[in-house]
DNA sequence: ACCTGAACACCGTTCAAGT
DNA sequence: ACCTGAACACCGTTCAAGT
């Protein structure tokens, strides 16, 4: 053994099975993924410098896969609605790998440059670069939180009392993940509206017909 | 040793040291507990099942110190705004709690009466069965994702390169605090916009003034 | 350069033993 | 009833040894 003369791993192959074992609903950790690879945990190490960085070369992954590509005098509205969608597909491709990611810092480039891209939209549109930060947070904000929606148990809820209010609705309710999916869709239009009404305040002009000629 | 004449330990002890354990900044879990508590990590099991459950007592403890007390007669917008900004609030007295909670269900009932409260106010003000549970999915998205921005780390994101439109907002942005604090009081107000303007068009007249006359 | 295997410092949980 | 201490089956990571 030792040192095969073809190598057994490579990040790639790594990445490529972490989030297979992840979307398998298999807990992610290194030593079980050594396993799945066939090799002896002690050997990721060389390739990697441990569990976290393998969870944020899985996000750049998936930002790769999920590419954001505006064609250049998309409104502004569409922009965004664009890359919330695009986002919220990424999640829902993938529910599991979300929890993995809560309270880690982006790293990844090719992820930043999915930020970069929806500032750069906001700002063409007109908001004030004071506000543009605060309005990525809220984009952020609702795709996270939705996207989590997702990776909740099917049962959210454990409520046993069939007499109360919310026992009544979910005994009617259909399954989270359309509920999820109504939710989204209620939430994206109340956003988007506001986010029109509120450009339209501040420079009433560059609203609903302004067009983006280039983005980044 | 072993059993002493009074018990060294008790659930509230446990769920109390907890959260001053989290709250603190340290990583949770059993074994650690024990130790801060001055005990033995088995001696925890003979008040409670395990690690899952000290996190869902604690969610339990953080709905009763944030109770949700809605005066009858007050009008639903402000009922949601009341019970967002509610939740918003205990989230944001223990932001290092929250990621320990997502994909977890909820079993304590201290929880689940502050989703009745919300689901039954959302009723009264006219909003059909069927789309209840989505409306309380929207808020419940907006202020997990809201209070994730608070336990996220003060870098969110890492670039270095101060020339890209992020970098240059990045810059002469302000803490990460206010802004999450600013992107919360935006995304509330477009929600609240988009609810009363959606139950308008449902119901035109129960809109604007319809009072709630008693909770749940 | 890239793998193995032993080793370390951890986890969460169980259970017999003590009072 | 309630604690201790040993034990078990795990973690993630390091490092010397091999080719």
């Amino acid at each position: 053994m030792a040192r095969p003369k073809t190598p057994l791993l490579s990040v790639e192959r790594i990445v490529n099975e972490a989030l297979a074992m992840i979307d398998d609903g298999a807990d992610f950790g290194v030593v079980r993924l050594a396993e799945r690879l066939g090799v002896n945990p002690s050997s990721l190490y060389n390739h990697v410098s441990g569990r976290d960085e393998i969870v944020e070369l899985i996000r750049g992954r998936l930002a790769d896969d999920f590419e954001i590509v505006v064609e250049p005098g998309t409104p502004w509205d569409e922009v965004v609605e664009y890359v919330v969608r695009r986002q919220r597909a990424m999640f829902a491709a993938h529910p599991l790998f979300l929890p993995l990611l809560v309270g880690k810092t982006v790293t990844d480039p090719r992820v930043i440059s999915y930020y970069e891209d929806l500032a750069a939209a906001l700002r063409l549109a007109g908001f004030p670069d004071a506000e543009v930060l605060d309005v990525v947070a809220v984009l952020d904000t609702f795709a996270l939180g939705s996207g989590l929606d997702l990776s909740a148990p099917a049962e959210v809820w454990k409520t046993p009392d069939a007499t109360s209010v919310l026992g009544r609705l979910l005994v009617s309710a259909d399954d989270g993940a359309s509920r999820s999916e109504r939710a989204f869709e209620l939430g994206l239009r109340f956003i988007l509206a506001g986010l029109r009404e509120h450009l339209d305040a501040i420079s009433p002009a560059a609203s609903p017909a302004a067009a983006i000629t280039s983005l980044s």
